[in-house]
DNA sequence: GTTATTGCAAATGATTTGCACAAGG
DNA sequence: CCTTGTGCAAATCATTTGCAATAAC
């Protein structure tokens, strides 16, 4: 875990008097453990291998705390479901491209939408206070190749792709 | 409703080999009489005016319908429900502003957003299919002179207020 | 001890679906 | 007729919540 996550998160329990649990201190643990997003699903099958077996509705508080800490962030990818994504203190403007074929995440950066953003704000007499793009897109790799290693990875592991909307 | 929706709606609904009824027509009908924003609930609502009250299920069915033909798009304005625009047919590529204190909407164009959507997708190696850009932010009005009439209409019609993430 | 936290099960709320009946072509 | 569409109520599914038991401090 990320000193700066882990000094943040400390701050903040101290700051709302948060009590210290197994429980807790395992689900962020494991929620910084990589950078990967994740939804509260995944989550709870993570947690399961860490020997840790909270309940549903503590992984969902704790969540809702991080978030609120602002070490979280909860996304849309696009789906039914709320996807949380721990990379925001790392690059606090970064975006997704989301791959139509294989449901791919990718982040990425680009000054020129801050820009863009600021600009727009101000065009329309507000100030931009967040800003949220999503790309949906198709791998060249795919469309020219007609394979996709992110596919077959994603249809072996039995991952379950985006429906089409 | 505007001439090229209606021709397009026949041309799906004859391709899909779709019954007409009068529930279903009452609510195309209703969908696109404005260019106004709706949730599932306050088309119902909307339907209940007209004199047709059709089912919440058909309601949805008929919602996706639209959606199927291209002729609605469901876009998330950041709260939990299901928001549907009426507006793509005229600006095929339009983003939307959303104010973070009154909830109003304002739907934007912006070329250099097309351009710079080219971009990234190229860098990244993809080929772009559609983009979302959602901006929080927050009026001037509200900010610089303490009030704002949205907010205030806003309250005025009970409208409920999105929950600050 | 007092108060926060947990786990469970039940509640929620938007959306979907199965099914019997009604209506379009 | 034959098949699609409708309405109802029940089902779904992610997420939230009430509450009694448990654990921090």
């Amino acid at each position: 875990m990320h000193p700066e996550i882990e000094k943040r998160y400390l701050a903040f329990a101290q700051s709302k008097k948060l009590r210290q649990t197994s429980q807790r201190d395992a689900i962020v643990e494991e929620v910084f453990r990589t950078d990967e997003h994740f939804n509260a699903e995944e989550l709870m099958d993570r947690m399961k291998k860490t020997g840790i077996h909270p309940s549903r509705a503590t992984v969902y508080r704790t969540l809702s705390l991080l978030t609120e800490a602002n070490l979280l962030k909860e996304i849309d990818l696009g789906d039914e479901l709320t996807t949380y994504d721990p990379n925001f203190l790392d690059r606090p403007s970064h975006n997704h491209l989301v791959c139509v074929d294989c449901s791919k995440v990718i982040e990425f950066e680009d000054d020129h939408l801050e820009t863009l953003n600021e600009c727009l704000s101000k065009r329309l007499g507000f100030q931009a206070v967040s800003q949220t793009l999503r790309i949906e897109a198709c791998c060249d790799k795919l469309r020219l190749q007609g394979r996709c290693e992110n596919l077959i990875a994603a249809r072996l592991s039995g991952k379950k792709l985006k429906k089409r909307r």
